[in-house]
RNA sequence: GCCCAAGUGGCGGAAUUGGCAGACGCGCUAGGUUCAGGACCUAGUGGGCUUCGGCCCGUGGGGGUUCAAGUCCCUCCUUGGGCACCA
């Protein structure tokens, strides 16, 4: 009989459905286990990337489960977003009806890959029963304060009509499309991430089982800075100018003040003309502010960076040595960080350097090298080419403060500057609220109504869902679809009964996936969003595999809404991942398989031709799973064959196997089987250790590669008819590599467990265990070093450790022997088991 | 510019704590089988030399620590990723 994966595949698909054996029933007693993979968004048909996240997160459940873990393994669709809009607007169908067609292809798609999930738990977030759930917990955010509605400059993508989260700006393009995003002031909700700074923050250094990578993303994505915020006057005007800054040991270096073109006190004097020592008439200092304020910003030119700026004609007082400093309007400055007023230290900040030098402001050094030769510009400022930005000794120029380091020099300011009332420390942070507002129609409504009498009202609860309507028009501009929606728009006043208003925005996508996980726990729940015990039992998630793009987006999200949910008293748990996987990519000719570069491997076809183990093993066996991996046709082929003669093998003994099976354990066995059996063990060893801990398949498959290697050897020196007494260790040494491979290929090593002559399911077998003593050799195989290089090996009983008796038997080898050449050994080495190292004088 | 990974045969990769580098797979070579091709089986496969005993070189380059370095330290190079007008 051949090998025949279709056949094997369809016939165990079919059992395991019939009977339900991924069904999650969780029997008392075990242990839980959560294995959550990043659920995909329906855009047509399986990609490699998702048959190779799917394929490590059931690897993981299935090892979990033969270990007696409850193992929660579901799966859903991240169904709601924007390519359903576009695809309704291309081919002139509804979004609901594309996205439930996609569904249904990627569905039964990944049910032919025979991954374990319980079908019964499946979740799409773009049907009202989940996203009701969504507009609940927006309500719940919104009665604490954590949501919010406000005017804000925002990210606006022109091509896809919505704004964006800063999360979703990527290099001042979009993350979806790649247009270039305009600033946008619009009023818009927000979710109050910032409330949990510093939760986020520190919380990653708890995050042990996050890749490094990610946390430092993180890191950087939250961007905490700690500095001093501090007040200048504005000479003549009764105006205070706040300012902050990380290194306000060098503002006596300050040579002007830098407001961004939003500031308020730009405003004003856009509005009131420039101060007595502008140059400028009323009407082009305007126009002037207006230029800036509509040049590029938040992107780093590079060499071509073209800072620019205009005199406002104000002059700000130095409150540590009264300094009279011209403030400046430049586009440089950012209204959105600190307070959108900086001091310009061009000595000491690269950027203030390119300013100055543009508009010839003063350059002055304040900062010394603590140590060492001090560079020329020192003494003579006009020496300086660029900025210098070290921390040192403060210069003579500083007043009381001169000779102190840097260190010093800002903790004694900040006293002075608290004990004048002019200064305080401030932190900053990069990361800012989440906005959630989409003007898009395929999306969660946002639960509010504005009435003119009562103003800005929940839904009530007992009203929810708002569901789309469905005869929304997709025109793709033009401003939110729902807003067009006469009988969505229009509604009574929840509170007073009037004649009101729905908001027509909907919900970033990415608040579905803030809290999927517990979706899962209970799907079917109409009367809350999960069920409290459950997700206490279940929770946190133990591990969670996935892309790495989704390192600061989602994740952080994810992050921020279990926070969230624990201060809402929904949830026990603070943090929803003990363990991340972020998995490679699968490449073809260097580049990630894409449609638009005709590079796809359609995996589809991989299981029509391979099978779906072999398909499974491959993605598997080519690399670790957080590394990217090139796909190699040659690479599935020898997956292919290794799966063929694992068949094989079985079935061409099992027969026999049977006839002898009365054969016992306790034979004495002789060495071929003996080192058959310790090779089983030895494989026991490692396929557990690397799927357990490391979570390196690659290295587990070719274990099992190599004991079949060692089967084939044994069984063609002794035929398992002609093995008599030890027949049995056969039995064993097979039964323990199907059970082991049933992780990787459910299918057929279901197959061959039934072949065995086993009922049930190999995937309800325990996992074996391995035995110390099989493990033992009687003998040792050990290096020997003569001088640093290896001459030679030798043999010895296992448990020898005796220096003197090792360092004899090294001798004895000719080679070695050859080498000492009747030297002296002045000094010998050894590590049992390992080497002997012999050094001659 | 700053920070973090990584660099090992023709290729993907292995080497758990410093202890015989190259497991496993692909590819390639030879032999077997076959009408032929494919498939399958067996053996070989880092480079150079060899008196066939072995010897020399070899994990991006250079230096160091050590009896012993892919592994630790210093330095440089390359690739990938992240951050980058955030004061």
């Amino acid at each position: 009989m051949k090998y025949d994966p279709g056949k094997i595949e369809s016939k165990w698909q079919e059992n395991w459905a019939a009977d339900d054996v991924y069904r999650m029933t969780a029997s008392d007693g075990n242990e839980k286990y959560y294995c959550l993979e990043m659920f995909p968004y329906p855009s047509g048909k399986l990609h490699m990337g998702h048959v190779r996240n799917y394929s490590i997160g059931d690897v993981i459940a299935r090892y979990r489960r033969m270990h007696g873990f409850n193992v929660m393994h579901p799966m859903g669709f991240d169904s709601f977003g924007m390519p359903a809009e576009n695809a309704a607007i291309e081919r002139n169908t509804h979004p609901a009806i594309w996205t439930r067609q996609n569904i249904e292809v990627m569905r039964s798609q990944l049910q032919d890959m025979g991954f374990a999930y319980d079908w019964e738990r499946e979740i799409a977030s773009h049907r009202p029963g989940y996203y009701r759930w969504n507009q609940w917990l927006f309500l719940r955010l919104l009665e604490r304060d954590l949501a919010y509605r406000k005017d804000a400059l925002l990210n606006w993508c022109p091509s896809c009509e919505t704004v964006l989260a800063n999360e979703q700006v990527e290099e001042n393009l979009c993350w979806r499309c790649g247009a270039v995003v305009e600033d946008r002031r619009m009023s818009q909700w927000f979710f109050r991430v910032t409330a949990y700074t510093d939760e986020l923050l520190d919380g990653l250094d708890e995050l042990d089982g996050w890749p490094e990578r990610v946390r430092t993303m993180q890191r950087n994505w939250i961007g905490k800075s700690s500095g001093t915020r501090v007040t200048f006057d504005v000479e003549d005007s009764g105006e205070e100018l706040v300012i902050f800054t990380t290194r306000i040991d060098t503002i006596f270096g300050a040579s002007f003040m830098v407001l961004a073109p939003e500031h308020p006190l730009a405003e004003r004097w856009r509005e009131n003309g420039p101060g007595p020592d502008s140059e400028q008439v009323p009407e082009e200092f305007a126009s002037a502010i207006d230029k800036l304020e509509k040049m590029p910003r938040r992107q780093n030119l590079g060499e071509a960076s073209d800072k620019a700026g205009v005199f406002t004609g104000y002059y700000a007082i130095n409150p540590f040595n009264r300094e009279r400093l011209p403030i400046w309007i430049t586009n440089f400055v950012l209204m959105d960080y600190g307070t959108g007023a900086i001091m310009g230290v061009p000595a000491h900040d690269e950027r203030d350097f390119e300013f100055a030098q543009k508009y010839g402001l003063p350059i002055r050094p304040v900062i010394g090298p603590g140590e060492g030769d001090s560079p020329a510009w020192v003494d003579q400022p006009d020496q300086m080419e660029e900025a210098s930005s070290l921390y040192g000794v403060l210069l003579p120029i500083c007043g009381d403060y001169a000779g102190m380091t840097s260190e010093a020099a800002q903790q004694k300011m900040l006293e002075d500057a608290n004990a004048g009332d002019f200064g305080e420390t401030a932190v900053e942070y990069k990361i800012k609220d989440w906005g959630v507002s989409r003007q898009r129609y395929w999306g969660t409504p946002i639960p509010v109504i504005y009435c003119p009498d009562c103003g800005t009202v929940s839904v009530p609860d007992e009203d929810l869902p708002v569901t789309l309507p469905e005869e929304a028009e997709f025109t793709g501009a033009g401003g939110s679809p729902l807003g067009r929606v006469e009988s969505f728009v229009n509604v009574d006043c929840p509170t007073c009964g009037g004649p009101a208003k729905r908001e027509t925005d909907t919900m970033d996508t990415f608040v579905c996936s803030s809290w999927y996980y517990l979706r899962y726990l209970s799907p079917h729940d109409s009367r809350q969003p999960y069920d409290r015990g459950d997700a206490d039992y279940w929770g946190p998630v133990d591990i969670y595999i996935g892309g790495i793009t989704h390192a600061v987006l989602h994740l952080l999200y994810f992050r921020f809404f279990c926070k969230a949910m624990a201060d809402l008293d929904l949830l026990s748990i603070r943090e929803p991942v003990t363990r991340l996987l972020t998995q490679g990519m699968v490449l073809m000719g260097g580049t990630a398989m894409s449609k638009s570069k005709g590079n796809v491997v359609d995996p589809g076809e991989m299981v029509s031709r391979y099978g779906v183990d072999a398909t499974r093993i491959f993605v598997l066996f080519a690399a670790p799973p957080e590394r990217d991996f090139e796909w190699d046709e040659g690479g599935i082929e020898g997956c292919s064959r290794f799966l063929n003669r694992t068949f094989s093998l079985i079935e061409g003994s099992h027969e026999a196997l049977e006839r002898i099976s009365g054969a016992g354990e306790g034979t004495h066995l002789v060495e071929p089987f003996l080192e058959l059996r310790r090779k089983a063990h030895e494989t026991t060893r490692r396929v557990t250790q690397e799927v357990d801990q490391r979570l390196h398949f690659n290295t587990a498959i070719a274990a099992l590669m190599e004991l079949l290697n060692e089967c084939y050897a044994a069984t063609a020196a002794v035929p398992v008819a002609e093995a008599g007494m030890a027949a049995w260790v056969y039995r064993d040494v097979f039964e323990r590599m199907v059970v082991m491979l049933a992780p990787f290929a459910p299918h057929l090593s279901q197959e061959l467990w039934e072949m065995l002559g086993h009922e049930g399911y190999v995937v309800d077998q325990a996992w074996p265990t391995y035995d110390i003593a099989v493990l033992a050799r009687e003998s040792v195989s050990m290096a020997v070093q003569v001088d640093g290089k290896v001459r030679g090996s030798i043999e010895v009983p296992a448990g020898l450790e005796d220096k003197d008796a090792l360092v004899a038997e090294a001798l004895k080898n000719s080679n070695v022997a050859r080498h000492v050449k009747g030297r002296l050994i002045a000094r010998s080495f050894v590590v049992p088991g390992k080497i002997v190292s012999l050094n001659t004088g």
